[in-house]
DNA sequence: GACGATGTTAACGTAAGCGTTAAGTTCGAG
DNA sequence: CTCGAACTTAACGCTTACGTTAACATCGTC
């Protein structure tokens, strides 16, 4: 049903990564290929390509490094897991224990990229300020020029 | 005037960084101390100690790498420069050029940080909607339970 | 079934951004 | 003037996140 008929080169392409990095990612139990060929070679999904640009946002949104990204991705990992189980008719307390994880690691990184967006805002503004001042500069050394 | 009473030790520990990370910076003349003591010592001023800071943020908010962060202090320095040649009472033409440039400079990094800014937005926005998700998927296993 | 493109593992290499250590010098309080 | 804390340069070390190369296997199209 879910295929995975991706070759490792046609993800990394479509990451914008290298093969390297994916076999990297590997190594670090960041991202398991979905499936292999017969001989060997690794097969992957839409969802996995989904993966990789979510580990490239962490890193180059949040600055997190791979080991950090691989605490988060695990946990969504465990969600998915629940979803299976879910659809299998698991037990409710399994259930409710494993979304209360979900929805702690969730909302630790919500408070982390909320952080992180106000003081990306703090600094755009003293920024604004600065163009503000350097246009004023402008100005004043330009006094009897209109509008062109 | 303008004093320069502290130390490299100082200023690292203002700054949340140590002693060796100022030397590298001042290496990669991202960073030279505004004075030495006699005895050839570094001295910083409180202008040091902001830039240094500023420094930090464009590494950990921006994820520029050290060369890219010498170019954008760079040009600050060139306005500063400005300043002071301003003040004594420099060629109206030469003023405008440098005035253009650090605007130039300010204009791009603007552009930097507000697209970085709306892509944290959308970032957080998925992890907004995540988490509604996560919490309607824990109350349909928990629906009988009131406010406590 | 040939064969070029693409894949595999294994290993060493590399750049950035400092950490650490060594061996000596200077600062400043008493 | 002394003496411990803080500084100096110089050099090698270390970690992360891959890049690169070698030597070989497989894929899939003709």
């Amino acid at each position: 049903m879910n295929g995975f008929h991706y070759r490792i080169g046609q993800i990394a392409e479509q990451a914008g990564v290298t093969t390297r990095t994916l076999r990297y990612y590997q190594e670090l139990g960041l991202l398991e290929p979905s499936g292999h060929s017969p001989g060997g070679a690794r097969r992957y999904s839409e969802q996995d390509l989904t993966k990789v640009k979510r580990i490239r946002e962490l890193q180059e949104l949040m600055g997190f490094d791979l080991q950090a990204i691989r605490t988060i991705v695990t946990a969504e990992a465990r969600l998915q897991q629940l979803r299976e189980e879910y659809l299998a008719g698991a037990d409710v307390p399994r259930r409710h224990e494993i979304v209360r994880e979900a929805i702690r690691i969730n909302d630790d990184l919500r408070a982390e990229v909320r952080a992180r967006l106000g003081r990306i805002r703090g600094f755009l503004d003293d920024l604004n300020s600065k163009a503000a001042r350097y246009r004023r500069l402008l100005r004043s050394t330009e006094p009897a020029a209109a509008g062109r």
